[in-house]
DNA sequence: AATATGGCACAAA
DNA sequence: CTTTGTGCCATAT
C-alpha cells in the first residue's frame, strides 16, 4: 500500500469549498484530507499559496479560532481586513462567532473513489 | 540530500 | 487565562 503524502490539490479543493463568510481551520483541512494531524503541512502548503487567490488561504484560521498567522503583504492585518469583508468580524485577533462560521462540512465527492473506512 | 522554518494542535503545568 | 514542551508534514534554501 502505497503511503502517499498529504494531496495537494485534495487540500485546495476542499478550501475551495469554503462559502464566503465562513471559515475553516487547519486542522479541519488536514482531517478532510484524510492527514488529521497534519495541519501544519496544510499551512505548509498555503504559505506560498500556488493557487491564489483561487484558494482563499485567508479563510482558513486555527482552531481556536485565532487567526494564526499571514505571510501576507501587511502580516496579519491583510488577513483581517479580507475576512472582514467577506463577513467574518474579528475582534481582539479573535474571530467572531467562530463555531457559527466554522466550516466542517467539506465532501470529498469527486475528489476520490469511493473509500471503505 | 540535509537543515531550518512555518500561516498548527494539543497536553501539561 | 498563559506559558512551555512535543508531535507532525510540506516548503525553502
Amino acid at each position: 500500500m502505497k503511503k502517499m503524502a498529504l494531496d495537494r490539490n485534495l487540500v485546495y479543493k476542499l478550501l475551495k469549498q469554503v462559502p464566503e463568510g465562513k471559515v475553516a481551520s487547519y486542522k479541519g483541512l488536514a482531517k478532510a484530507a484524510g492527514h488529521p494531524n497534519a495541519a501544519r503541512a496544510v499551512g505548509g502548503m498555503m504559505r506560498r499559496n500556488p493557487y491564489a487567490p483561487s484558494v482563499p488561504c485567508h479563510r482558513v484560521v486555527y482552531s481556536d479560532g485565532r487567526l494564526g498567522g499571514f505571510n501576507g503583504l501587511s502580516g496579519i492585518k491583510d488577513k483581517v481586513r479580507i475576512l472582514a469583508k467577506e463577513g467574518v468580524r474579528v475582534k481582539d485577533g479573535r474571530i467572531v462567532d467562530f463555531e457559527k462560521l466554522y466550516f466542517a462540512d467539506f465532501s470529498l465527492k469527486l475528489t476520490r473513489k469511493a473509500r471503505l473506512p
